[in-house]
DNA sequence: ACGTGGTTTTTGTCAGACAATCTGACACGT
DNA sequence: ACGTGTCAGATTGTCTGACAAAAACCACGT
C-alpha cells in the first residue's frame, strides 16, 4: 500500500543508561557468587571498581534494594540481602498464590499464554536433555513458573512473580555452589502441564502446592547446611 | 528489677530522610489533586519549590516511578501517571487474585489476621456512620481490602496489594473531584465478612469477584466521563 | 570490666558544571 | 509542497567536589 505510514515496529536500539549497566553488573556479580551474601556494598569502593561516579552507584544500589537483592539500613549503607528461612517460606507461599491462580485459569486463558507455557516447558526439557549448564537450567526452570502466572493475563501479577523469582535466584545463588545436583524437575513440570491439558485443574493446583512446598524444603535444607 | 537492662521500647523518633519527605509531599500533592495526571515533573522546578537539591528530587521521583505513581521516559523526564482503562482492569484482576486467596484461606488463617479484618471493617463502617471525610472513607475502604490479603500470611503479597492500592488511589484521585458520591460499600463489605464467618468461602470468593468487577466498572465509567 | 570521650569512616545532601539528547523552528533544496 | 539538514533552547544524565550528620572504632580513665 504505497503512501501508507510505514512503521518500523521491529527495529529497536539498546537504550541503556550507565545506571542500568552498573545495576546489571552488580546483579551478575551477586548471582555468580562473586559477592557473598551479607557483604556491605560501599558506595565509594563500588564507584572506583565500576569506574562510575558515586551518585550513579547510589542510584544503582537503590534499584537493587527495590528488587530485594540488597537491604539498606539508614546511615549504615546497603548489604547484599541474606535469604532467611522465613523469607524463603514467604516467597514460596506467595508464588503458590500467583502460580496457582494461573493454573486454575488454564481453561479461560488466552491461547497465546497457554502456548507460552508449553514453549517454556519444552525449552526446559530440551535444556535438561542437552545437559545444559546449571545456570541455564535454573533460568528455564524459573521461566516456566513465571509463564504459569501469565495465564492470569495480568501484567502486574507477572511482574510481581518476576520479583519473587529474583529473590529466589538470590537464595539459590547461596547454595548452588554447594549442591549443584541440577534438580531435573522436568518430569514434575511435564506432569503438571499434562494435568492441565486433561482439564484436571484442581489436581494440577494441588500438585503445584506440593511441588512448591518441596522446593522450599530443599532450599531451606541447603541453606541450613551452609 | 534493679540492674536489669532497661529497654525504652515505647520511645521512638521520626527517622525520615529528606528524600522520604520530598516523596511524601509529592504523593500528597498528587492524591490531593494539586497536580493533574500527565503533568511533567521537572526536576529543577521541583527542587526550587521543595527547597531541596536536584539529586534529592531525582531520588524521590525514582521512588514514585517505582510505585507506579509516575512514569519515566529516558531523557524526557517523568510525568504523573495517567491511569488507562487497561491498567485499571489489570489492577482489579490482580487484586482479585490476591484478595481472593486471602478469602479462601479465612479458615486456616491466623486469629490475629482475622481480627484485623474485623477491625478494618469496623473502622470503615464507623467512618461511614460518622460521615467522615471523603479521603478517610477511601483510606478505610482500601485498608479493608488489603487486610483481606493479610489472611494469606504472606508479607510479600500484602506489600504487593499495597502497591496495587496506590495505583488505584491515583485513578480515584482523578475522578473523585468529579463524582464524590462517597460510595458507601460498607454493606457490601459486611456481607462479605458475614459469608466468611459462616464458612461459605466459595460464596465469599464469588461475592468478592463481583464486588471488584463492579468497582472496576465504576472507575472506568468515571474515567471516560472526565 | 565498664562507661566515656574523641577520631575515623561512611552515608546523606548539597552546589555547580558539562555532555548527551530531545524538541521545535527555521532555512534549504528538490 | 514536501522532506531534509541545521541550529538554539530546554531538560535530563552524569560527573566532580564538598560538607554535615550519623555510626563505628578505639583509646582512655576510673
Amino acid at each position: 500500500m504505497p503512501g501508507a505510514p510505514i512503521t518500523f515496529a521491529t527495529l529497536h536500539v539498546e537504550h541503556s543508561s550507565t545506571v542500568d549497566r552498573a545495576a546489571a553488573e552488580l546483579r551478575r556479580a551477586i548471582f555468580d557468587g562473586e559477592i557473598e551474601s551479607g557483604t556491605p556494598l560501599r558506595e565509594l569502593a563500588l564507584a572506583e571498581s565500576l569506574g562510575v561516579s558515586r551518585p550513579t552507584v547510589r542510584e544503582a544500589l537503590g534499584m537493587l534494594v527495590a528488587e530485594g537483592l540488597a537491604t539498606r539500613q539508614p546511615n549504615r549503607g546497603v548489604n547484599v540481602a541474606a535469604p532467611e528461612a522465613s523469607s524463603v517460606r514467604d516467597v514460596c507461599r506467595a508464588r503458590f498464590v500467583l502460580e496457582g491462580a494461573g493454573v486454575l485459569r488454564w481453561a479461560e486463558a488466552d491461547q497465546v499464554d497457554r502456548d507460552h507455557v508449553r514453549a517454556c516447558l519444552r525449552d526446559y526439557t530440551d535444556s535438561v536433555a542437552a545437559g545444559a549448564s546449571y545456570q541455564e537450567l535454573n533460568q528455564r526452570h524459573l521461566a516456566f513458573h513465571v509463564s504459569l502466572v501469565g495465564l492470569t493475563q495480568s501484567a502486574r501479577l507477572v511482574s510481581m512473580a518476576e520479583l519473587l523469582v529474583v529473590e529466589l535466584k538470590l537464595a539459590l545463588a547461596q547454595v548452588d555452589r554447594l549442591r549443584r545436583n541440577a534438580h531435573d524437575q522436568a518430569d514434575s513440570h511435564t506432569a503438571l502441564v499434562t494435568l492441565m491439558e486433561d482439564g484436571d485443574l484442581a489436581g494440577a493446583h494441588e500438585f503445584l502446592r506440593e511441588h512448591l512446598s518441596e522446593a522450599a524444603d530443599a532450599i531451606l535444607n541447603a541453606l541450613q547446611v551452609s
